[in-house]
DNA sequence: TTGTAGGCGTTATCAA
DNA sequence: TTGATAACGCCTACAA
């Protein structure tokens, strides 16, 4: 591999001046500025990027660290993160924190250590404070996740909105007993609380109440729906429909309520969260909310750019819009 | 954030004594050593990457090297990558080529610049040839690709008994008017070329044409199956079924057809590949070949570590097993 | 068993 | 406008 040394001697001039046209620095004539260009080429020169890094210069290097890539939602928004910060100049490191408060942590060091300019988080496993610690290194940027009274910009949905909007569909439809699926654990604080309180506000503007039994915490998966299904098949007085935290658990659900021989929306209404490509395939298709994927992506690397540029950047919570799809499985 | 000298300064020994405690050389008092080892926690010291990657050192990172990670496939074939990877002590760096000929080559040049200790690719852009000139920096390994007389490893699957099985299977149902969409061109060479190979010798071997207008080329999508379905609705002599070249693209066809009012598998059968969990998502669920994609992974993570450290390792050849699962949509 | 010193490739400072 | 040089943090000959 040829370094700035090689395109130095090759062209007779000093390191300086290579570095200097490498990175687009004044007081260089036109002249020596295109005999480097042109060694550089000639010999297939690529600045070495750890030296670049341990120099301490910028990486333009942005960490995204997401719980898991297999999940379509996590995949989409890397995906459109990634594009926008390519169109930017910079690269992204994609770090999977697979729920692992140390991962994350991991993560969270490539900051301190210089591999990364800044790090934008879909998920948080750690205490909050714990991670706040970390921007003395380089800006930290929540995508989809909201902290109260953090010093970090936020780029997040209006999950209680969310929520309020599902449950007031299902409403309008005649639904009375409503099951409610959450990844959380339907508690004051923590995950999804936000989406927990527009569950309990749309049904007690309605004059329901909530029922305890029909409450499921901690669902993700497909597997979570099918067994949260099967749970509902057992009940006496079954729910008339179903409000879920991901395409993917109202896909379980389906899938087991079809299987079943149940109908829907007739038996049975379903609604998912997310509005992943899974949702129009599925048969009937499936009313859900929509989260603006792309857009989070795209403001996210935005804003931690404008931090990088300008550390003085005014720090703001940034709210997109959430919307209801319906289809046909409510 | 605190270097090797500070550990060094701190516990009054030379930087030479800490490194090679943080790398578990031989020749170090386990006094001394408990001593480091102590400071470093204390001061929450971790090497930095960039120094060590200057340095030459391995950098237990391999790169992964993905057409797109919200293909579903691709991101349950880099996560089943990464937590052998892991398991082992390595990181994984995640590559999406967008299918971009000059991003492959960015992604290759991590490895003539020490970025990544080896690389293993899913997806081909560029003239083999000019990717096999990498290989002087540091292995490469080929993960669900397939290429004729290569000097690199090769994890892959039969594609050509992917498509026979399948197709055979569809032939044994009773069809005999079989339509055949592929990602590829349809042509002796390239992308695909196997399964062809697999879809033509079935039929043939059921005394069965080929019928040209019954080939779809280039299809990757949901939004390609359903253009396709919508082209088969216009004819006048309908196939009966459809194999297709993956889970998304039959998730598109079935959508189509159901959307039509035709009844699956009665009026059309449909037939996936891949065997994502989508599969089972699908109304009715879906017939598909099944890639072992968390074999695939943990296999390939296995050769490139064992080339690393023995660059005499015999370069071969694994195939891994490819199987039809039938389930309700033929 | 431990320490000293040099260099990996780059960029910034200072001097010319 | 250009060049020499030091420094980023680490590892490894070599010396002690």
């Amino acid at each position: 591999m040829p370094t700035i040394s090689d395109v130095a001697k090759l062209s007779g001039l000093s390191k300086a001046t290579v570095s200097r046209v490498i990175n687009n620095h004044s007081y260089v004539s036109k002249e020596k500025k295109d005999l480097v260009l042109k060694t550089m080429k000639e010999i297939g020169y690529t600045p070495n990027p750890s030296a670049r890094k341990l120099r301490g210069q910028v990486t333009t290097t942005i960490g995204v660290i997401v719980p898991r890539i297999v999940n379509p939602f996590f995949a989409y928004l890397v995906d459109s993160i990634e594009q926008a910060a390519y169109s930017k100049g910079y690269q992204v490191l994609i770090c999977q924190s697979h729920e692992d408060r140390d991962k994350e942590i991991a993560f969270l060091n490539l900051l301190k250590n210089r591999q990364v300019d800044g790090i934008i988080m879909t998920s948080i496993e750690n205490e909050w404070q714990a991670i706040e610690s970390y921007i003395e290194y380089g800006p930290i940027v929540l995508c989809n996740e909201y902290i109260e009274n953090s010093k970090v910009p936020m780029i997040h949905l209006n999950q209680y909105k969310g929520a309020y909007i599902g449950i007031k569909h299902l409403i309008e439809k005649g639904h009375k007993r409503i099951a409610y699926c959450t990844g959380g654990l339907f508690a004051e604080q923590g995950k999804d609380k936000d989406r927990n309180q527009g569950f309990q506000t749309a049904l007690k503007e309605s004059g329901i109440e909530v029922e305890p039994e029909l409450i499921f915490v901690n669902k993700h998966t497909v597997e979570d729906g099918k067994q949260v299904m099967k749970n509902i098949l057992k009940m006496d007085d079954r729910p008339t429909a179903v409000f879920t935290g991901s395409d993917e658990i109202a896909g379980g659900i389906m899938m087991e309520a079809i299987e079943c021989g149940l109908r829907i929306p007739d038996d049975i209404a379903v609604m998912g969260f997310d509005d992943q490509p899974l949702a129009e395939l599925l048969n009937p298709k499936l009313t859900t909310i929509k989260q603006p994927v792309e857009q989070m992506g795209k403001k996210s690397i935005e804003i931690i750019i404008d931090l990088l540029k300008n550390p003085e950047f005014k720090v703001q919570t940034y709210e997109l819009p959430i919307q209801l799809v319906v289809r046909k499985s409510t």
